[in-house]
DNA sequence: CAGCTGGTGTGCAAAAAAGGCACGTGTTTT
DNA sequence: AAAACACGTGCCTTTTTTGCACACCAGCTG
């Protein structure tokens, strides 16, 4: 059975009353004339069915019932103005948010205004560095960065896990239908990335059973190898969050609709810089942000 | 300033779909349509100028802050809840009361039944002796009973002060006016009581310097004193709550408005037992009875 | 893919609650 | 004795809340 609240505009009312032991000043409190106290009043005596003020010499006084009732009240009205004006209180402070500078760059910056319009007491300082912060050794509040599937991800929140496509720019690799050969893109430049067993994966996913010796140039820095692409010097194994403004205008086409899921990124967030209020508001932003990125 | 509350019933429906993650069962709960649960939370997020919920896949979610405030707010209204039905809970048991015969008769039991009235489920068990009870040794959980002003009462609810006049049968003195002059009533017999310096110091307050001899009769039983008095024994120095009957009955009449001030009726109570809720009752319903019998 | 189900948002009109005002009563102060 | 204070109440107005019907969206089903 759920549980039964009383009339909770009448609590207050009364409450108000209590403290000020007086039905008046209580009206002068909550904005209202004393006959709206009184009402409140005898409406939560009636649903009680107890008295809770009895007449007195001047004014009303506290029955000893109604003296306890408002002794737990008190303190529970407090707690929840308290609640609620720190639920109202906008985030504010800085925080700082290690990010691999291809995602800084292609995701996360042009997306920033829209965080800074919502909170705008709110700076964020972004390490935009290929190394990888301690996150739970302090060293940056948050971190956005990619990760294999294979490391412990269970507690942090996922970004992104979209496959990773072949790009190029328009021109360089010629094919029919929506899917290219992975034959013919094997004798292609195919531009490389940290992880060695990408474009080898690729080709698997794509059916070639025997991955032939693959012409390989590993600029060994995300941003590069997009430039690279758009240079035409080679194929691009990409996630699509990191080329889109490249397709959007036309700079590269998808090459195929296969695609091969090496991991994703994720949010990492410092224990103990989670209990700040814009910490949180921007984990939230993010994943908010990455909707639609994520299976 | 005096704090500020948001929207209680807002509060409410808030709570109550941040419980159950859903506007409709929210609904069901409170027994209101989906929509004023909608409207409530539209609202409360207006007013506080933040998200709470946001949209889902199916349904609706917490936002972080949501979250939080949820976490807040329901072990309040929980409180809320359980105080209320404590306040509701009518008042059961059983009280052991020692009071002085005279009183016990004469004023008590004839009230009684207004308190068995409010109260249908406490049972008072009166323990009439002369004796005193020791009420903080748990002999008793109250006692009413007289004391003189000397004793240490601060702690204690004066249910009486009046001070006591005399009175008599009618015709067994006579005098003219509305009062009786002392020199006249020191000729009769006169009923006196445990305190020696009763009459003594009515006769003083009366203007009379030297107190004589006077004709003293003692039953040492108030009640007696009562029947000695109506049975035209002789004058009788009383507080008016003990022959209200007899004077309303025309059995005695005031001899004089010259009262002496000798103590007051006194209500004591065992301080563990001013915990339960029927002697509390008891207390607060005592105190209103006597309304009026005090200064 | 059409149709269905479950869950939420919204315009509109009805219902209910709250509120204000003016007046009455009782008490205290001047 | 009059004025001031404090609360209760009837009556009417204003504001808020609500329900209903419908739209919409997402997933599920056949």
């Amino acid at each position: 059975m759920p549980r039964s609240l009383p009339p909770l505009n009448a609590l207050r009312a009364f409450e108000t009353a209590a403290r000020l032991q007086s039905f008046t000043r209580a009206a002068e409190e909550l904005n209202v004339s004393h006959s709206a106290i009184s009402r409140h009043v005898r409406g939560l005596e009636k649903r009680l069915d107890v008295q809770l003020f009895k007449v007195a010499q001047r004014g009303v006084t506290l029955t000893e019932l109604g003296r306890w009732y408002a002794a737990q009240i008190t303190p529970l009205m407090d707690q929840i103005a308290i609640a609620t004006e720190q639920v109202t209180e906008k985030p504010k402070g800085v925080i700082t948010l290690s990010v691999e500078p291809s995602l800084a760059q292609k995701w996360l910056v042009p997306r920033l205004g829209d965080f800074y319009e919502q909170f705008p007491d709110v700076e964020i300082v972004i390490s935009s560095t290929a190394e990888v912060m301690d996150v739970n050794a302090h060293a940056v509040d948050m971190a956005l960065r990619y990760c294999q599937d294979s490391t412990d991800v269970s507690a942090f929140d996922q970004v992104s896990n979209r496959p990773f496509h072949p790009y190029a720019a328009p021109g360089v690799v010629v094919f029919e239908g929506d899917r290219v050969a992975p034959e013919v893109l094997a004798e292609h430049w195919l531009i490389g990335d940290y992880i060695p067993e990408l474009w080898p994966s690729w080709f698997q996913e794509a059916g070639l059973e025997n991955v032939p010796k693959l012409k390989l140039t590993t600029p060994m820095q995300t941003l590069l190898t997009i430039e690279y692409a758009v240079a035409k010097q080679g194929v691009l194994l990409l996630s699509s969050d990191l080329v889109a403004s490249e397709v959007r205008d036309g700079k590269l086409v998808l090459l195929s609709d296969v695609g091969v899921h090496m991991g994703g990124y994720y949010l990492v967030t410092n224990e103990i810089a989670a209990r700040r209020k814009p910490v949180r508001a921007l984990r939230e932003w993010v994943l908010l942000q990455s909707e639609g990125l994520r299976d």
